[in-house]
DNA sequence: TAGTCGTGGGC
DNA sequence: TGCCCAAGACT
């Protein structure tokens, strides 16, 4: 109840703000400055919806030769709509939280059948879509359509909570609707689009995590941080908990024709869909882990291997935990069929599989042992 | 609500 | 080096 008070008053700050002036002079930075993106040379709302869901959490730098090829490859929602979705993954290969990717397409998929291939522009409808959350719909609605709907990312949370001196702690869910409702007080409605896309291109260029550069800020003038002298302190986010350790033992194994053997993971969790090689975690550290790499292989895939030497030690870091894969190179000596999830392929045929990074590291190493 | 879900860059 | 971060969504 206290705490509730302390927002509405947070938030009154905005009386005390000329928000026309606010929004010119924001705006009028962002006509001046704003970078030039690929997304950003038109409005198609598919290629916006595919840059905003690329950008999450991923830097711009990044996402750019990714957006590039993909639109080539899929350059309207038909064409993804038609695609396999193994060369989707393919196109988000080494980009990260490939969920995103399969998501993306079955929301395309969605809209060519249900609207008629158009991209809703209404709020509940672009929101029911998958992958499609409160950012996203805001983002899509206010710049490819002009809606003047709140887009409340990290950065317009760093922005705005140091602008209006908002001291929710933006690791919290619950802080995200504090803000949109200040963008809904502040919000341009002649140029919704230009408002929330200058709020992200502050935040990404000026009013940064450490150190904001607030003499070079356009709305500085406007800023309850800057004039208190607490921008360093704000925005309050709370520290994220230390991840777990998961020791791996994983083989890149060959048959008499060098074919390599690769395995589908599962549709759900962790790298879903992605390929790897055969690979067990190593629960029982005392014990022979290339025994223990064998005998699940040979129970998993009905096939017959042999291990030989490590190829390498890697150390993958995950969002939320470490992988210690020890690699090792062998043979398949039998293997009674392939399957969806089992296949074995040339060096050649390989490239057309989307693999995690870490299992293009072990791919590395055993090229490197190969060349010795 | 808190955990899951990737990757590479920056300090 | 280890940590935090970067245009979040889903469960």
């Amino acid at each position: 109840m206290e705490e509730q008070i302390l927002i509405n008053n947070e938030i009154s700050q905005l009386n005390k703000i000329d928000a026309a002036k606010f929004q010119q002079d924001l705006i009028g930075w962002f006509e001046a400055e704003q970078r030039d993106l690929p997304w950003r040379k038109d409005q198609d709302p598919y290629k916006v919806w595919v840059s905003e869901i690329m950008l999450q959490q991923t830097r711009v730098d990044t996402v750019i030769p990714y957006f590039h090829n993909f639109i080539e490859q899929f350059p309207t929602i038909e064409a993804l709509s038609n695609a396999d979705e193994e060369k989707v993954l393919k196109a988000w290969e080494g980009l990260g939280y490939y969920s995103r990717a399969r998501n993306l397409q079955s929301a395309v998929r969605e809209v060519h059948e249900k609207y008629d291939g158009k991209v809703p522009n209404d709020p509940k409808e672009i929101s029911s879509l998958k992958g499609v959350g409160p950012y996203t719909a805001g983002a899509i609605l206010s710049i490819a359509y002009g809606i003047p709907e709140p887009a409340v990312d990290g950065n317009v949370m760093r922005v705005l909570s140091r602008i209006l001196s908002i001291w929710e702690d933006i690791a919290k869910a619950s802080s995200r609707k504090v803000f949109e409702e200040a963008v809904r007080k502040l919000i341009s409605h002649s140029n919704p689009s230009f408002f929330n896309q200058a709020l992200m291109e502050l935040g990404a260029l000026i009013c940064t995590p450490t150190s904001p550069s607030c003499l070079l800020c356009p709305v500085r003038e406007h800023c309850h941080a800057f004039h208190e002298g607490t921008e360093k302190d704000l925005p309050i986010k709370t520290k994220t908990k230390k991840h777990r350790h998961v020791q791996i033992v994983a083989a890149v194994l060959r048959n008499n024709e060098g074919k390599f053997l690769i395995h589908k993971r599962p549709s759900k969790g962790l790298l879903a869909n992605l390929w790897e090689f055969p690979n067990v975690e190593v629960l029982l550290p005392h014990i022979n882990e290339k025994e223990q790499l064998k005998d699940a292989v040979k129970e998993l895939f009905k096939t017959d291997i042999e291990i030989d030497e490590m190829i390498g030690q890697i150390e993958h870091v995950f969002s939320h935990l470490t992988w210690n894969i020890n690699a090792y190179k062998g043979q398949v000596h039998f293997m009674e069929k392939e399957a969806e999830d089992l296949r074995l392929v040339t060096a050649e045929e390989m490239k057309e599989f989307s693999f995690s990074v870490s299992h293009q590291k072990i791919l590395q190493q055993f090229i490197e042992s190969e060349e010795e």
